[in-house]
DNA sequence: ATCGTTAATGAAAATGAATGTCAATATCAA
DNA sequence: TTGATATTGACATTCATTTTCATTAACGAT
């Protein structure tokens, strides 16, 4: 089963309809290999359905964010496009230039968080870490 | 002298004139240890300068950020509020409920990125790295 | 397969943050 | 003191996002 059929799969589970725009929107995220923003997965999503509006990519947006599905990421440029969520504990590595996105594991913050909370009393609950550069295409 | 002495002097050298409201903004910015948006910190402005409009407020922000005295700060509520810039290598721990924040640095990430480099072939650049939790004045 | 409930849709209007325009004003070097 | 010009705030504009609403479509029940 396709991952877009697993997420399908959930909403539907969660009580929503399958549609036509919605599935097109759920493709496009769930095979995406970047962040897009709500402008550029609607592009994407009138190719395949072309009546389709603005407002459905928004609201379908909201529906894989609750469910987890989707993550939105920050950028320099912008700070609304969304990606695949992380699996568990994982950070995520963006090119500069293309915007190609990939997850990763293995940081290492647990002295530091525990420092800095017996240092400031801080209790840490929460940590957002990204890396940026290019990726191996992206360097000329 | 004070920071925000410093910051005025910085901006007249910078080709900027001082004038009441620009002094308004950039005393509490320099003054603020917690990240302020553009509406906080016309409401504080105004206290001081009941006459200052909201673009100047806009306008002297992107003045700080273009001088590296500030700096933007993303969260959950929002991505458009200001702190005082890292000095050096530093990253920020913001509480959660109060807005409190703290530089600091420590952060080891130079083996991870090595390793992430040589496993991806990307060439990293930069990173993000935020820690959210609770001062010790929000720990009821 | 048909029906009926109601979730979902897209057009259109509304909202609101951020920017641009501009005439009046204030800064500051000369 | 003066004059060039940077800065100001009111106002208009832009544009992403949200709200409203009548119509349509999904899908569980029959
Ligand atoms: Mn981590
Ligand atoms: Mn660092
Ligand atoms: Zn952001
Ligand atoms: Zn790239």
């Amino acid at each position: 089963m396709s991952l877009s059929e697993t997420w399908l799969n959930q909403m539907q589970s969660d009580g929503s309809r399958l549609t036509a725009p919605r599935r097109a929107v759920v493709e496009i995220l769930a095979e995406a290999d970047q962040a897009l923003d709500p402008g550029e997965i609607f592009e994407r999503a009138r190719r395949q359905h072309p009546a389709i509006g603005l407002v459905t990519v928004y609201r379908t947006l909201e529906k894989l964010e609750a469910l987890h599905l989707i993550e939105r990421i920050h950028q320099h440029e912008g700070c609304h496009a969304y990606l695949r969520a992380a699996q568990g504990h994982e950070h995520v590595l963006l090119c500069e230039r293309c915007g190609k996105a990939l997850r990763f594991v293995g940081d290492d913050l647990e002295d530091l968080i525990t420092a800095l909370e017996k240092r400031t009393g801080f209790l840490i609950r929460e940590h957002w870490l990204q890396l940026f550069g290019l990726c191996p295409a992206c360097q000329a």
